[in-house]
RNA sequence: UCCUGGCUAGCUCAAUCGGCAGAGCGCGCGGCUGUUAACCGCUAGGUUCGAGGUUCAAGUCCUCGGCCAGGAGCCA
């Protein structure tokens, strides 16, 4: 009997077949007994009748206990009525082996769980519905970013999680013991790396692991998260964005097309996301601070009032984030932010040093920042200042100024928080369900 | 680090002014041929986060501590 993916079920109406996977859920009535059988692929509702089947097989199925793992072969057919995902089509039991029988005392409910139970017991909350489903989402804009970067001459480099003092200061890295070397860091960016390895490949992307010791306690920060870092040679901003739109818009379209089961049983409204094509709407710094003031002058609630204070020059928070936002349909550039907030690296905004060529990328519907990036400093003399200016120790920067040294060209590149992305395609509440076991500045378990 | 909220059955939550510790789900038993987190009946299940205090009486009030969450700052 053909062993089939329970997502490929709607090919094979009317044959028999057979489905590997776990009973996610059993409901009997007397003389009938469905049971959803989730496989990795999608759920299936699974139907015995006590007519057709031998007693002891049916009394088994009865008596399964949620998550038994089972080998379920029957013939399948179209209903409307049938639950799952994609759903639709139902399996008439004909054979069932049971492979493991489950303990009863299986902690996850069908109901709502508290966050600190749903974390402790994430092992086991992977298997959720909705937990599988944002997580296959997740595979998917991983999958779509790295086929965009592929096909558009990007070279995937690994750039270091073992890594010296820091690029951008070092109370936010963790800290480890380094043989006899003294200290290392685990990575929170491998731009500078990315940089060097421009000037070899032309095109480089970096997607990995990284980790800020931030102790942000908010639905938007984890401390290890998944960040890719393209990095372009001969690029300027306005081409950096047309990257990340273009980019973006391929996997908000790859995961539009493969993931719809997924994003509907997520409550998705996928409209919103069909319309995320490029060009993205590009505001300056300075526009969205005009917008800000404005926006403030209308907000009628105190509270938010007082958090959507702002003045020029201070970095957007996560409220001016929202509000901005809020204001269009599709992701929005930022650019031209003040130099004083941004890092040392940033090439200075022509005739205006006090603003510099950066840009963040805005995700719609409050998601906040998806993306940052820049245009990287290309002259030696001011990199070296900058460096001095931040009392940055020029030693440990010594290899960075000789990329500038030996055949500088403009460049630019972006970061992208595959997390973030993840949590607004899947229109999610917090960032910890877009990672299988998430670390958060309280959790480290399990 | 700061602000706010929470901690009661395995889970999610109730408990009025300080006055008998409750429900739903889940587990167990029984019933039902179309359930959608099924439904109906029955059973079991409690150191109310910890320590101290006030009181005739504390889940509830006070003090100290612990843990968790949401938000701010910082960031992708």
């Amino acid at each position: 009997m053909a062993i089939i993916r329970v997502s490929d079920i709607s090919k094979y109406a009317g044959q028999d077949i057979t489905v590997q996977g776990w009973v996610y859920n059993r409901t009997d009535k007397g003389k009938l007994c469905f049971l959803l059988v989730r496989d990795g692929t999608g759920f299936v509702q699974c139907v015995a009748f006590k007519g057709d089947l031998a007693p002891e097989l049916f009394e088994q199925i009865m008596r399964l206990p949620q998550e038994s793992s089972v080998i379920v072969t029957g013939a399948v057919r179209e209903d409307k009525r049938a639950p799952g995902i994609p759903g639709g089509f139902e399996l008439g039991i004909k054979d069932l082996k049971v492979v493991q029988t489950a303990e009863a005392d299986y902690p996850m409910a069908l109901k709502d769980h508290g966050v600190d139970f749903a974390l402790d017991n994430r092992h086991l909350w992977l298997r959720m519905q909705s937990q599988w489903a944002v997580l296959r989402v997740r595979a998917t804009v991983m999958a779509a970013t790295r086929e965009w970067l592929d096909t558009n001459g990007f070279v995937e480099m690994s750039t270091p999680i073992l890594t010296p003092a820091a690029a951008e200061g070092t109370t936010t890295l963790f800290e480890t013991e380094y043989f006899d070397e003294g200290k290392a860091y685990l990575a929170q960016t491998g731009q500078l790396y990315n940089e060097a390895n421009i000037f070899s490949f032309g095109k480089v992307y970096c997607f990995g692991p990284t980790f800020r010791a931030e102790k942000s306690k908010t639905r938007r920060h984890l401390t290890e998260f998944w960040m890719l870092e393209p990095e372009i040679a001969f690029c300027d901003l306005d081409q950096l964005m047309e990257i990340e739109e273009q980019m973006i818009t391929h996997i908000v379209q790859r995961v539009i097309r493969e993931r719809t089961p997924e994003l509907k049983f997520l409550g998705r409204d996928i409209a919103k996301l069909e319309a995320i094509q490029a060009p993205f709407p590009r505001i300056s710094y300075d526009d969205a601070a005009k917008m800000l003031v404005e926006l403030r002058e209308k907000e009628t609630d105190p509270e938010k009032k007082e958090l959507l204070k702002f003045d020029w020059g201070i970095d957007f928070g996560a409220p001016h984030e929202t509000a901005i936002t809020q204001q269009f349909e599709k992701p929005v550039f930022v650019y031209g932010y003040p130099t004083a907030v941004k890092a040392f690296y940033m090439e200075p905004w022509p005739g205006r040093p006090e603003v510099c060529k950066s840009v963040d990328l805005l995700a719609p519907e409050g998601y906040g920042e998806i993306c940052g990036g820049s245009e990287r400093i290309s002259d030696p003399d001011l990199l070296l200042k900058r460096i001095h200016d931040q009392n940055l120790p020029e030693e440990a920067f010594k290899w960075y100024l000789d990329l500038r040294k030996f055949g500088s060209v403009p460049h630019s590149g972006f970061g992208m928080g595959t997390e973030r992305v993840t949590t607004w395609l899947c229109g999610t509440e917090h960032i910890r369900e877009a990672i299988a076991f998430p670390r958060t500045i309280k959790r480290v378990y399990p």
